[in-house]
DNA sequence: ACCCGTGTTCGCTG
DNA sequence: TCAGCGAACACGGG
């Protein structure tokens, strides 16, 4: 479920899960997922969990071992999540890549379409990746001056909701995250990007934050931060829909009450709206 | 059987 | 050089 704060959720696990840790043994269970093959990540046992990072829905974990410190790139891609079992436990479906940890827990890296990858970064050289190479502001870690949004949606011609799933416009906002904002921002998904008057780049930038800040909270982020509650966050598939607009076609609008939520198709992607309040 | 899916990259076009 | 676009990846779930 990884857009941006799905990803801080991970994040904040894997802190939690891991930080001090040594990596006692590796099983991978699909090689797909493992950028370079399966034997790259042997150089993980025996080291050391030591800092969390994240950039946009890019998880950038370093660890200690010997005198270099050694990185573990992890973007989950559709599907990808990072759960703890005890080796007693069944592995979760889809567990591709199990981490048995000195603590006598094992870390799952499960993903069941496979669009997720695993990279062993040597130096924990992370600036060299190509996948961070071109991403834009984390509206989480560095905030979103409306400047700069403004400036990345200047080039764009496309939708806005099609420019916000753009890495490099706005790094962590995904399909959810975009119908959320521009509701927020009470923008019309089909506006052109560059077509944005400064106060709607305000809004939008606002909204972005805003809609970040309400799932984690839905996710139960503070909690986590704070040490507090279950340290197994387990998403629930039939829990309630925490988000505003997306995946409530046809329900009338919580702000205006007109609507109804529309749904409609952008790069092939849905996007969902209030054609009420959204111009 | 058919459509849909919280992401990204690649190749092609203008 | 680059924005834009569609396909491809892979595997369920409804």
């Amino acid at each position: 479920m990884p857009e941006l704060p799905e990803v801080e959720i991970a994040r904040l696990c894997l802190q939690r899960w891991g930080k001090g840790r040594h990596v006692r043994g590796i099983t991978v269970h699909d090689p797909r997922v493992v950028a370079n093959g399966a034997p790259a990540l042997r150089p993980l046992v025996g080291a050391r969990f030591a800092n969390f990072d994240r950039r946009g829905k890019n998880l950038l974990i370093t660890l200690d071992k010997g005198r270099s410190p050694l990185g573990l790139w992890s973007h989950l891609g559709m599907t990808g999540k990072w759960v703890r079992r005890s080796p007693r436990e069944e592995a979760p479906k889809f567990s591709r890549v199990e981490l048995a940890l000195d603590d006598d827990q094992v870390l799952h890296y499960a993903d069941m379409r496979l669009f997720g990858r695993l990279r062993v970064v040597p130096g924990a050289a992370f600036e060299a990746l190509p996948e961070l190479r071109d991403l834009g502001p984390d509206p989480l870690r560095e905030g979103l001056p409306p400047a700069r949004l403004a400036e990345a949606l200047a080039r764009r011609k496309v939708p806005v909701k099609v420019a916000l799933l753009d890495q490099s416009v706005v790094a962590g906002v995904g399909n959810i995250q975009a119908s959320e904002a521009l509701f927020r921002a009470r923008l019309d998904p089909r506006r052109t990007a560059n077509a944005l008057k400064p106060d709607e780049v305000r809004r939008l930038a606002t909204g972005i934050r805003a809609s970040i800040a309400h799932t984690l909270k839905a996710e139960g982020a503070d909690r986590l931060a704070r040490g507090r509650g279950d340290i197994t966050y387990v998403e629930e598939p039939g829990g309630p829909n925490p988000f505003v607009v997306y995946d409530r076609e046809g329900e009338s609008c919580p702000r205006c009450g007109r609507g109804p939520i529309t749904r409609i198709v952008q790069a092939g992607r849905a996007s969902y709206y209030c054609p009420s309040c959204q111009r």
